[in-house]
DNA sequence: TTACTTTATTCACATAGGTGAACGAAAATC
DNA sequence: GATTTTCGTTCACCTATGTGAATAAAGTAA
């Protein structure tokens, strides 16, 4: 189901914009659509852009030294994602993004950004909330993996995203939880024997 | 050597604070100096502040299910640390912060961080670039987490930081590492063979 | 100095998760 | 709808890290 950058936006303000602020931003926003596994950002590419996702799933990758993929983050309707240190500091990317199915996305460009920080107040605390939240998850992602083993934290994913599964491949959550898909299948198989 | 918070916001503004806004945001800080053990914040109660920390190192940690603790960061002078959810959001911590040595903190309370958002322009723009800079640093960890084993991390751990192991006991490092103290020595020990 | 506590090392053994291969099922392509 | 590619499962074996104990070394207190 679709989600907008209206509600995405005055949902982390807990405050309505007004339609002068609405209209500035999303004159600032380019809508793109991507099929399945075409690739938004690129590793070693500077990310010129933040991206919201209106409608879809992307997800964001790290290759290692032995050409092994790792899933960073998911990116659903209504998340933000992007390679947020290559785009501050317009340096080349660690991170591939790509999309997972047909999505739907609002693009904004450094440029941009930067005007909408300037030009409209509510914007630099809207980011600020943004990333901050963001910094919150990640954190306690980070404490999560030093205390649960790979069953734990995949019961915890399921529990708190039951549609995972159904959207993304399972190899892909595995890579997620930092597991091989085997590792996966076991634990799913000791799961049902239970 | 003694970190000031004046550096500190200038050096992420890119940019000088005036006089002005310097005083306003000093009177709006705690001076705490902490002993060696003593707790800062505790899981279960809110966390009120977000401190700085001008001189020692403080831990920030995570006691589990089986009563063992786990290092999620530390906090030498120059950096910030707190239990950002509890903060924001005025819930029990799910962290502990605890001084590893006598350390010096500027406080700032959650009515005073607000003000601060509020009267001084600049600083909203701050504290985005404060935990923007978190959370990039976050995201490039759990990247490491995926993709080195416990060996390359200690490494590029002390190539980073070579003064760690001379201020934090070497059981903590391996905490932060996600390993037990046993597997660093191990670790330390293969690595001398070579 | 002596006693006590905390931290680091080493070892033998245990375990979670990785590896590589084989196979079938599902999905995509022709 | 036949063919090819991708995905998920299972298995036997491997490896990194965990576990618990013993001991030494360093730090702290009396």
């Amino acid at each position: 189901m679709k989600r907008t950058i209206k509600e995405n936006i005055e949902e982390k303000l807990k405050q309505e914009l007004t339609i002068d602020e609405y209209e500035k931003f999303t004159s600032l926003l380019e809508p793109i659509t991507i099929q399945k596994k075409q690739q938004l950002v690129f590793e070693d590419k500077v990310c010129k852009y933040l991206y919201f996702v209106e409608q879809g799933v992307l997800h964001s990758y790290l290759t290692d030294d032995n050409g092994e993929n790792h899933t960073i983050q998911f990116g659903f309707e209504g998340h933000w994602i992007s390679d947020l240190f290559s785009f501050v500091s317009n340096t080349p990317a660690t991170f591939n993004i790509e999309a997972l199915e047909e999505t739907e996305i609002l693009a904004i460009s450094k440029t941009n950004f930067e005007k909408a920080l300037q030009d409209i107040p509510k914007f630099e605390r809207f980011f600020r909330i943004l990333i901050q939240n963001a910094y919150i998850q990640s954190q306690h992602r980070i404490a999560k993996n030093y205390s649960d083993d790979a069953e734990h934290r995949y019961l915890a994913l399921i529990k708190q995203q039951p549609d995972l599964l159904q959207r993304v491949p399972q190899y892909l959550v595995a890579s997620y939880l930092g597991i091989k898909p085997q590792s996966l299948s076991r634990i799913r198989q000791n799961l049902s024997k239970k």
